[in-house]
RNA sequence: GGCGGCGUAGCCAAGUGGCUAAGGCGACGGUCUGCAAAACCGUUAUUCCCCGGUUCGAAUCCGGGCGCCGCCUCCA
């Protein structure tokens, strides 16, 4: 199997070859640390966990690295708002991405470094690009010399000519072209600062990303990711300033996601449309959350609405209702070895096979949406094989269903989903839903008891009241030959 | 204005030259059930925004149009 990525330097599907083959250095731009994250950044970690998964999955060795923006001007005004340092609100806001990714499952990076870390780094890439002539001090300040860089704007096909017709020089900057961009910020009255050669001050945005990533990677990086709105100008810069300072190939492959809208436009801070991570999670559980996240390709836009959200616990359900069904299949008392049809044997192979499947779609630019597809396809099949066993019970279904479960929560390794275990997956659903009903255990099985004594009674007219009221409530009842069974309504 | 992307069923979405246009949610019919629910089976796009072209053959390529979105300033 060979991977294909889209890569948008070329703007075309590659077949991935990395540097050293077998091994892969990944960096992905992490947060500028001064607010809560949204639903755009889920998709943006999310999407390239599932990157760092399947390199993994299929024998690569990852060096995955996502750094932290902690000193930039958000942060340094919304530390000021707040009265507290900036080193206060980055520590925060970094404990609170950490919280959101670990509740959705993301990896961890093996390296996440923060800019504040690695000031000497910053310093000295930028004195090399000042020594190579590429960037040039001004009261302070260190520009990048846009001109110097024969090939600026080919990652993001701009025209330098049209830039600099729309750029201006603002008050303040001593910029010598408009479309130079700050290196090294000469520090305010009252701003953080670090001793430079070039005075007190603190490192641009885009140099950053530049010095940490080829510290832990090297001047090459296999795969730099990040979202569309990060290509022009934060990876283009970075382009251009360690490709200027290496004289080598700073990315082999460029990947960007494409954003969460809402309404059709896109979620930001600014528009002030968001919905942060922590909000999603207190309604949704959060494999739902990756599940619609990774329901369409990574670098197609991806509308969110709560009826978004409810469609994708919809399908999370059903397939961890497959799955607890399966085990309890697999753990009950059937004895009786009779044969089972070829059509049952037929679907047991069929989910034996999903996670070639998962990995060919996975391979192709990680298409998460067809894999997706596969995966459900699987469960049909496994239901269909559990009609098939209650129907006429067998012994010999209860190897194959073990080992279809294996299969399916094996296959989807890459996608993060069906971690946990069915059982405790549905327990939570269910508690929920009790919560929100306003019953007390006791309660419910009080009126699941009066329903039974009625339907006893052929009283089918309060038991169906009794029913349609706790229906009313968000719980669902199931007559079962193992008597009536409770569970929380879709 | 410049550059880029998108328009596939009621909704979401995969498919980028050729087998029956995946899959999810929903709706309807059937099996099951006292009736339901869940699950399964079937139906739900003879057609892929519109017009023209290339081709033996196009949702897929080309030209034009309409509509939506994004980047060009901080943004995942």
């Amino acid at each position: 199997m060979t991977l294909f990525i889209y890569n948008t330097m070329s703007r075309k599907k590659e077949k991935f070859e990395p540097l050293t083959p077998g091994k892969v250095g990944m960096y992905v731009c992490g947060i500028t640390a001064y607010d809560r994250c949204h639903i755009g950044h889920a998709r943006s970690a999310v999407v390239f966990d599932a990157v760092v998964r399947h390199l993994r999955r299929t024998g690569f060795k990852v060096t995955f690295v996502r750094n932290f923006t902690d000193i930039d001007d958000k942060i340094i005004n919304r530390a000021r708002e707040e009265g507290i340092s900036t080193v206060e609100l980055a520590q925060r806001e970094m404990e609170h991405f950490h919280h959101d990714m670990e509740a959705l499952g993301v990896l961890k990076a093996d390296i996440e470094p923060r800019a504040t870390e690695h000031i000497p780094d910053i310093i000295a890439l930028i004195e090399t690009l000042v020594e190579k002539g590429f960037a040039y001090e001004a009261e302070g300040d260190v520009y990048f010399s846009v001109r110097k860089f024969p090939t600026y704007g080919a990652l993001s096909r701009r025209n330098l000519e049209e830039l600099r017709s729309g750029a201006r020089i603002r008050p303040g900057e001593k910029k010598k072209d408009p479309l130079d961009f700050a290196l090294w910020k000469a520090a305010k009255p009252g701003e953080p600062k670090w001793n430079s050669p070039w005075g007190p001050g603190r490192p641009g945005w885009h140099i950053e990303c530049s010095a940490m990533s080829m510290k832990y990677l090297g001047p090459t990086l296999d795969i730099h990711g990040g979202g569309l709105d990060l290509a022009f100008p934060h990876h283009e810069n970075e382009r251009a300033q360690s490709e200027a300072a290496t004289g080598r190939q700073f990315v082999r492959y460029w990947m960007h996601n494409g954003f969460v809208t809402i309404k059709g436009e896109k979620m930001s801070k600014s528009l002030g449309n968001f919905i942060t991570i922590k909000d999603i999670l207190s309604h949704f559980h959060p494999e739902a959350l990756r599940l619609f996240l990774l329901s369409k390709h990574y670098r197609s836009p991806l509308d969110y609405s709560p009826e978004a959200l409810r469609e994708s616990t919809a399908a999370l359900d059903r397939c961890y209702k497959a799955l607890a069904e399966a085990h309890q299949f697999a753990r009950g008392p059937v004895k009786k070895k009779r044969p089972i049809p070829s059509e049952a044997e037929e679907d047991l192979k069929l989910i034996s096979t999903l996670g070639t499947r998962v990995d060919e779609a996975m391979d192709d630019d990680f298409n998460t949406a067809l894999a997706l597809g596969h995966v459900f396809d699987a469960v049909r099949a496994l239901n269909r094989v559990l009609s098939m066993a209650a129907r006429k019970p067998s012994a010999l279904y209860k190897d194959g269903l073990k080992t279809a479960c294996t299969a399916i929560t094996g296959a989807v390794e890459s996608l993060g989903i069906l971690k946990e275990v069915p059982e405790n997956y549905l327990e939570v659903r269910n508690r929920q839903a009790l919560e929100a009903s306003g019953l007390t255990l006791e309660e419910l099985n009080i009126l699941i008891q009066e329903r039974n004594q009625s339907r006893k009674d052929k009283d089918w007219e309060r038991a169906d009241e009794i029913r349609d009221q706790l229906s009313r409530k968000g719980i669902v009842l199931k007559d079962t030959p193992e008597g009536t069974r409770w569970s929380a309504q879709l």
